[in-house]
DNA sequence: ACCTGAACACCGTTCAAGT
DNA sequence: ACCTGAACACCGTTCAAGT
């Protein structure tokens, strides 16, 4: 009688499992308190209800994509940055789709931290600019476009399905990128 | 007792209804079915079950994107035809969140009538940029570059919410793709 | 401070029954 | 053929109770 107590950072790894394992649909209150061996309501003193463990997973997967990436274009410069920054992003969306689909959930609470996550991301992109010699202004206009791109490609691969055919076209996108921001 | 029949047009229209005013999380075989006046049980003579109105509602909206994003190409030509194309594009985003939100779900029962309008939409850019004189090949990756970034920006604006500096940043994204695709 | 367990509302789904 | 209404399982949420 209360003697299991949550440990917040196994909440997070069980809820990324369920989400990673058997899709966003099936994250809820019950499947994670499940998995850590405690009853639905215990999970209301760690998370603000549904919603709160949504945004947990949002901002959890935020993380880890910015993490694959920043490591992705650690060592490459200029267009090969660029190449590689896609590589990793696609990587992230096809090894856990569960996680980019819970990124694509709208932030409802105004959660800072989340939108400070996704900040995060598109940094890994101005950076890379930036180490081409553009402007800060310059960098980070061509980051949210870059970004946005393939962001968008993903998300669009994501709901419709991969295809061989894709590769080819998720290369045109990098190189028309490289092409209208002028990156050499 | 068996009385009020479903109209299936009207089906869809609360259920677009419901989507629009109080976002995708409200979209429930409960409101559709309070909203015609009928039981839960009773939709499922129409539709398979909550999954089956998820796609429905999915497939209307993309119809609808593709509605607007066509009759704003319908006169403009070159570079000014992918301005109006990405304004539409955006106002659809900003006018019917829910609609845009519901095209983000994945595609889980392989619905073709789905992915068969999602390609009417690439299909509106592709037009475009057989317009300016590109080969079919080179239309459908110009196409699906530009519908990527463009759907991107906007799933991002979506989720992380809108500032005035992202119009800036939209018209940015647009001329890139402009200079990337070689299009005048 | 934190978890249990009962309680309640709500939703998805099935199915026999009616028309 | 199509809707009703009961029935069931499941989930989110609250809260008094225990430790």
């Amino acid at each position: 009688v209360g003697r299991t107590r949550i440990d917040p950072g196994r909440l997070v790894v069980e809820a990324l499992a369920v989400v990673d394992r058997d899709g966003l649909d099936a994250l809820t209150l019950s499947a994670v308190s499940g998995a850590l061996g405690v009853g639905p309501s215990a999970l209301y003193t760690h998370v603000e209800g549904l919603d709160g463990l949504r945004r947990l997973v949002a901002l959890a997967a935020t993380e880890n994509l910015t993490n694959e990436v920043r490591t992705a274009t650690a060592g490459a410069t200029g267009a090969d940055a660029l190449l590689a920054l896609g590589a990793a992003y696609r990587g992230f969306a096809r090894a856990h789709p569960g996680q980019f689909a819970s990124t694509l959930r709208r932030a409802d609470g105004g959660d800072d931290r989340l939108a400070a996550a996704d900040r995060e991301v598109t940094e890994v992109f101005v950076v890379v600019y930036a180490g081409m010699g553009m402007t800060p202004d310059a960098s980070h206009l061509a980051a949210r476009s870059s970004r946005s791109a393939i962001h968008g490609f993903l998300v669009l691969e994501h709901t419709g399905g991969t295809s061989p055919a894709h590769d080819r076209e998720y290369a045109h996108l990098l190189d028309t990128l490289q092409r209208g921001l002028g990156a050499r």
